[in-house]
This record gives C-alpha cells, structure tokens and sequence, in this order.
DNA sequence: TCCACTTTTCCGAAATTCGGAATTTCGTGT
DNA sequence: ACACGAAATTCCGAATTTCGGAAAAGTGGA
C-alpha cells in the first residue's frame, strides 16, 4: 500500500501480515486480492517464503504462517502465549496433587521457568520464574535435555557440573543411560537430586507450531509429595502434557 | 545456515532471527557475526529491513525488530502479551472499585473484549471475551473509534446504527461532538447507552511497540457504581492505562 | 463435455543484491 | 587536542532475483 511497499521484501511482508491475520489459511487468489499483488507474483514469494519456513501450505489451497514466524512470535512475546494457555493447565495439575506446578523452556543451556502456579489456598512457591537451572539435575532440566538433539547434548556434556545434593547425578555415563530412559518413558523424575527433600516430575510439552518443546512440571517436598502413587502422577502430567500441547495447534483465543 | 538461507530472504530471516531473542538490540557487527553474513550485507539488509518498518535502529548503535513485526507477532498470538501484562492491572483496578474490569481491542469495527476481570469474591461477568460490541455506544467502542484516523471515522460512520436504550447516541452530529471531547479528555463513559443500567468508563493504552491502541474498561451497574466519584474514577483509569502502557515499552518478563 | 475460475509456468526486461575494498565515522587513550 | 584501531558506511561491477503479462495447465460444478 504504502510506497515502502513496493520492493521485493515490502511484498513478502505484505503477504505475511495479510496471512497473520487469518490463522485458517487464505488462498492464492485470496491473497493477492488481499494485497493488491498481481497474481504470479503472489505465487512466486509464496515459494520462497515456504522456502525459508515463513509459510506453510494447508491443503493444497490455503496459506498460512509457517514454523519460522512462530518461532520469531514467540520469541518476541517471550512465550506469552503458550504461558496464556498453560495457565488452567497448571493450575488443574496443582490443585490435583496440592502441590506446584510449573511450566518452563530451554535458553542458554540453563532451565528458564516461564510460570508457576501453586494450589489454590497455599503457601508461596519454591521456584521464582526466572532461569537458572541446570539441565542434569532439575526433572525439568532432564526433560529438555533428554528431547535435545544429539549433538546439543554432546556439547552440553563437555561442560563441568556440581553435585548439588549426595543425590545428584554428575558421571557422564550415568546422566546419559537416564537420557536414554527418559526419551523412552516420556517422563522425568528428580528426587532429591538438585533441591535437597524435593521431589519433582516433568513431562514434555510438544509445540507443533514452533517446534519448540517446554516441560510441565509437578514440585513438592518429598516427605509429603512421595506419598502419592508414583504412577498416578506420571498418568495425569502426561495427560496434562498432551492436553497443553493439543491447545496450542490451533490457537484457540 | 541452512542453504536454503542463501537467498535474499532467507537472509533477511536469518537477521531477524537473531534481532528476535535479543530484545535490548545489537550492534551491525554483532549480528553480522550471529548471522555468519558479510558485514555490508547486513548492513544493506538492515536498511531495507528498516525501511519496510521490521527493524528498527535504536541509538544509532543497536538495532531491534520493528514496529511491523511486533504487529505480526501480535497478531499471531491474539494479543496474549498485552493479555498477560494487563492482567495484574485489570486484578488491581477491579479490586480498588468492586467492579468488573476489562481490556479490549478494535477488530473488524467492532470491539472485541480480550480478557476481563471480576473484583475478588464476587458474581460472574456481564461481558464474556469475545466480539461483538459497537463503535458508537459502549464506552471502550467509543475510545477506540476516537483515537483511530479520521479516514477510519468517516467510513464507519457510514454505517446503519441502532438505538440500544433511549440513551443512545445515533446522530452523526452528536457522535462527532462526543469523539472531539473524547479526543480531549482521554477518556470515554458510556451510561445507559447501550447496557440498560450500566455504567462504564474506558481509557486508552497505547503499545509503542506495534502503534496500536487497546481500551481498558470498568463496569458496573449504574445504581452501585455511580456512587464512586467520577473524578476518582477517571484518575485511576487513566493512571492504570498509563501503567499498562509503560509495561509494554520493554516486554519485561 | 463444456465453461468459468484458479493455479502454475514461461520469459525477457528491470530491479535488487552481493561482497570485496576503499572511505568515513566513532570511541578511547595519551 | 591528536592519533590510532575498530566499527560503520559507501562504492560499484558482476551475478542473482524479481516483476508481471500472457499462455498453459489444472479444478470443479452444471
């Protein structure tokens, strides 16, 4: 529209926020009608916008914003949204067990808690939202690292780490067979590993539109916490898990 | 980093990229060294980016993601940043008045709500998120259409209007005179206009970052909250939209 | 099958980008 | 104030990419 506009990367942002608006999808002809744009040219930067990753197509017919804009968004709002949508997750999950819950992610080769959210009609919370966890003690730490790619974990291997409890694991063979455990059983357990008396269980968080995964996470004092079936908790994080990572497909308001 | 990066959008993505996880900014040879790109690519980049307003300079050493993007990004997410800032905003001012608070946005001329906050122990609310108020009645439709373009104004004022209650304003005369003092005054009430019995008083939020406008509301039956002085009442809006708008400037976490 | 519409392909002209190298500006220490 | 090294900006010819009208191919409904 505006004069700006009128360059190969004014185009292609045109397009992007024609599409930002319009989270089903528009189709080719749609789009050019939106934007003003001749036809074929709408046809060639949506190429080469699919090409980079900024757009995705449906089926067959309808456009919308690829993984590499959800991933910039996110960036930006700081996981503002995924936080909106874990709220009610974390808050059932607390409310459940009595116990906290959290949701956090991986920068910087450090755990960064995102939210937490204590049982209704209870005490303040252990975790503070901010970063700092390692990744081999903390179960969410375990989670994240355990769903790395290979080599992120080789490299994050390579750098020294503390024993911060007599719990905690700090022998390279030993952190990886848990790895190995990990990604099998979708689940993992940090008893009295980081925090000394705590005991924590974290799920993965799978987000389809970024490919980014977050860990859900349950927290409480061992004592009180270790009364609860172990297997009752890893069926409700997971389900709460895949609940959160259901909600997150289509980005419902 | 990927070869289908070595095109001019991918480029352009790469930087982007880069810009998105750094929201203080970085220097040209910083994100020429991120990004692995020739110093006066970037540099080129940088410039067009700018120029279609997805970049920004700051002073004159670091740059950002500009105001295009944010607006992207905030499209994508519906909002959720701004949702999960005013949170603590909309709590605090519903407390301070024992009225229902809300925030909104202008969608498709009509007033969308985004996210709403009843006063602690206290019954449900009288709005639900979601679309559907107009421009001309409500006091949130009213800032909002107020502080858009006059172009803006002209057009929707073209459209049918209907009378709510027998308070409604529906001539154009009488709704331009509104939005002129309402241009002054910053602030926009709606008694018995379109609600029988309801009061509401709405004030605007700017967010620097995207250059859009949101309104934040309170609400209450006339008979309750027409008790509450109006200067008091407006005062707090205003200072509260202030707050709001602040906390956007840098998306502290 | 025919028709109307949408999507895809083609292609020569025009615009944009690339990046090495030269030039200018900026920040600091003396 | 002056000099020096680093960062930013400008230059420019070669190479790449984009543009958009027009033609071709594909789609779906009557």
């Amino acid at each position: 529209m505006s004069d700006v506009d009128d360059t190969p990367l004014g185009r292609a942002f045109r397009i992007m926020e024609t599409l930002s608006s319009h989270p089903d999808g528009l189709t080719l002809s749609e789009i050019a009608a939106a934007t003003e744009l001749v036809v074929a040219t709408v046809h060639r930067q949506l190429n080469t916008l699919i090409s980079v990753g900024a757009v995705r197509k449906l089926n067959t017919k309808a456009f919308v914003l690829g993984e590499r804009m959800w991933v910039i968004a996110s960036q930006m709002t700081n996981g503002a949204d995924i936080t909106h949508s874990a709220a009610p997750v974390l808050k059932d999950l607390a409310d459940r067990f009595g116990e906290t819950t959290f949701l956090a992610r991986l920068a910087d080769s450090t755990v960064e808690v995102m939210s937490t959210c204590t049982p209704t009609a209870f005490g303040q919370s252990f975790v503070q939202p901010g970063r700092g966890m390692p990744l081999y003690a903390a179960a969410t730490g375990k989670i994240l690292l355990a769903l790395s790619t290979d080599s992120f974990i080789d490299d994050y291997l390579k750098l020294p780490r503390t024993a911060f409890t007599a719990n905690t694991k700090v022998d390279e063979d030993d952190i990886r067979a848990e790895i190995a455990q990990i990604r099998e059983r979708k689940i993992a357990i940090c008893n009295n590993e980081f925090d000394p008396g705590i005991l924590s269980y974290a799920a993965a968080v799978e987000d389809r539109r970024t490919g980014l995964t977050y860990a859900l996470a349950v927290f409480g004092l061992a004592d009180r916490f270790s009364s609860i079936d172990r297997g009752t908790v890893e069926t409700q994080l997971l389900n709460a898990a895949q609940r959160l990572s259901l909600s997150l497909r289509s980005n419902g308001k």
